[in-house]
DNA sequence: TGTTAACCGAGACGGTACGTCGCGTCTTTCT
DNA sequence: AGAAAGACGCGACGTACCGTCTCGGTTAACA
């Protein structure tokens, strides 16, 4: 993302040997992304990807087996960044921030196209879901933290199912982007991540 | 439908002459839906629908406009039957028979298939995320009966959300068919259940 | 044409309908005449025609066999008035008007598309060539007589090949319209009706 | 940069691997050639003419907008050779040689069919009419030597329309061919020659 | 510093599927 | 009964995009 200096005036380590070919496969991700946050998959081609990123179309095919590959490539790169996980003291906290964390990279209209388009990717090749579920099952994974600190902290008993009370605020978010089409919004998102605490709680 | 006698109206009187459109039309969509259950969406081309068929190409593109809009229907159609809710008597056995049945008809080899289709379908066109947006929201809005349900019983105070718990409900599941992967078997669909239904209960 | 009786219930001698039937099948025919007047062969569709005609399109299947014979139908009946072939008294007189009658039919906006829609037509099947050449082989055979006519008053000696006289006329006029596009006026009917006069003159 | 020998080398030298393009678009020219002499322009299609190039239908039409340019295409590649215009001496004898030559390209089987496909595929689109329109017009061009020499030997005054007399000779023929169906033998070539030829000589 | 191997641009190609058009046939319905 | 209405079978058309291949020209690493 941001560098201190872009190199393009400069020379000194230009010619690092991580050069051309680490711009280019640069270059096409970011294309990548930005085609896939604007148009979706379906609308999305090889063709337009290169061209965007200044490249032959052949270019990317030596990098890339796929189409799917290529997206699948992006959207990790793309995920990298992201995620705080911020620890708010509670448990319902928590899980309201992460409830807002999803909405907020899910709900907005790139947001929206971006993640429809991760999914409809995963329909073409059964390899390319296999990966996309791992990949998915991991992310989801790293807030299983917030479950954790909320049995150190007595709020929740030891042997909680970490991965039930996440998915239980993160999957009404998906269901209402990818099926019911209803607002993803902050609100919706203090009612989920309430109830699912509620439901957690003891007692 | 297991009927005892499938030619009946092949041969014995009680051919119909009266109906070649709809004979073709119902045809057509059970070629669809058979195929979308088993190879999917993008494995599905317009060409094979028509020869399982045993129609042409053309009569095909004489009704529907395209191929998403064609699975559309087939969906539609599929999903005219279904859905029992049953009252249990309680909100926690509604819940979970709910969950049960989700559970059971995505949770399939042939159900994932079918319901993954879907889902890619509505990335092919804008106007048909609409209409299935629309056919997911009603579709859902069925299911608030086991909530009113529970607010008549007095489990539930007066005002309660059931759009909200069904989705709690039902996004887990469709969550880990579509991104996760995680098997969906009966446990799970008890576990999300219960955990919703403690959330919904006051106190 | 008016008939002594409607004959619609009687079938006195001949079945000859002067009804409805007379009455749909001179509408097709002239719609038919009339789009490939304006729009040529291949842009004139039976559905078209029928609808011109007011007429649904079973119909028109079920008096003409394909396009083909249909338009070989109309243009029959187009060409059954006219070539008068007036006796100027002189070889070269008849033959400059020959010319001309051709050219007239030929040269205008809608004469050449209608004629070259019918040399357009005979190239979709043979049996329709076949006909079609016996048709226009009549219909030359028609002028032979302004050879006859030349030989009795003495111009032309007895013996001389009228065939190849008439078709050195016609020919150049058609294979303006069909092969160069070259204007096809008053002065080209006259220079090439000259010229053939002459070449026949014995001396 | 040309090179001396580039893979010359690498087979027997009989290879020439400059140009698969080339040799592509040579091969569907070909096959496009052979069908119409054959079949004719209505039952020649896309998809034979690949196959018999042994090359795939889309890339056809990579080159060919459309059948009607192909067969354009191939029809001006197939005329690049020929037309001899030999010098005989006397204008009856070079009329006679030029109508022996047209009715020998176009009155044998396959020349028949050949020149009635590009008849009709001029009907398809009005550009190309004109372009073919165009392609005549100079090839009989190339004829107007036969009255120019005529004229410089004393045979003809100057100022003869040498136009029309080629347009004399060469349109009954194409008469024959599209209109009447009558044979195009060499009697028939000798028959109109002469007639044409006795009508420009002045006297 | 010259050589060589990896990489890129350009462009055509095989192939699958899409969606369209118009011909001629067949069934259903209406009068 | 027979025509209107309307599907349907069928063959062909022309298009879009995927992924592959070949060729020629650069670039960059390495002897």
């Amino acid at each position: 993302m941001s560098q201190t200096a872009p190199d393009e005036s400069v020379r000194v380590g230009e010619q690092r040997p991580g050069g051309r070919a680490a711009r280019v496969r640069a270059g096409v991700l970011a294309a990548t992304t930005e085609l896939l946050n604007t148009v979706g998959y379906e609308r999305t081609s090889i063709e337009d990807v290169a061209a965007r990123a200044g490249v032959h179309k052949t270019t990317v095919y030596r990098r890339w087996d796929s189409k799917a590959e290529l997206v699948a490539d992006a959207v990790r790169l793309d995920a990298e960044q992201a995620v705080p996980m911020d620890d708010t003291g509670t448990l319902a906290g928590d899980l309201q921030a992460l409830a807002h964390n999803v909405a907020a990279s899910v709900g907005s209209a790139e947001g929206a196209t971006r993640s429809r388009s991760i999914v409809a990717a995963s329909t073409h090749s059964d390899e390319l879901m296999v990966e996309m579920h791992a990949f998915w099952a991991e992310r989801l994974g790293l807030a299983e933290v917030i479950v954790e600190r909320a049995v150190e902290r007595g709020e929740l008993p030891v042997g909680t199912d970490a991965n039930l009370i996440i998915e239980a605020v993160v999957g009404p978010i998906w269901l209402r982007l990818l099926l019911t089409g209803e607002p993803i919004d902050a609100d919706f998102a203090d009612r989920i991540s309430a109830l699912v605490a509620a439901g957690a709680m003891p007692g």
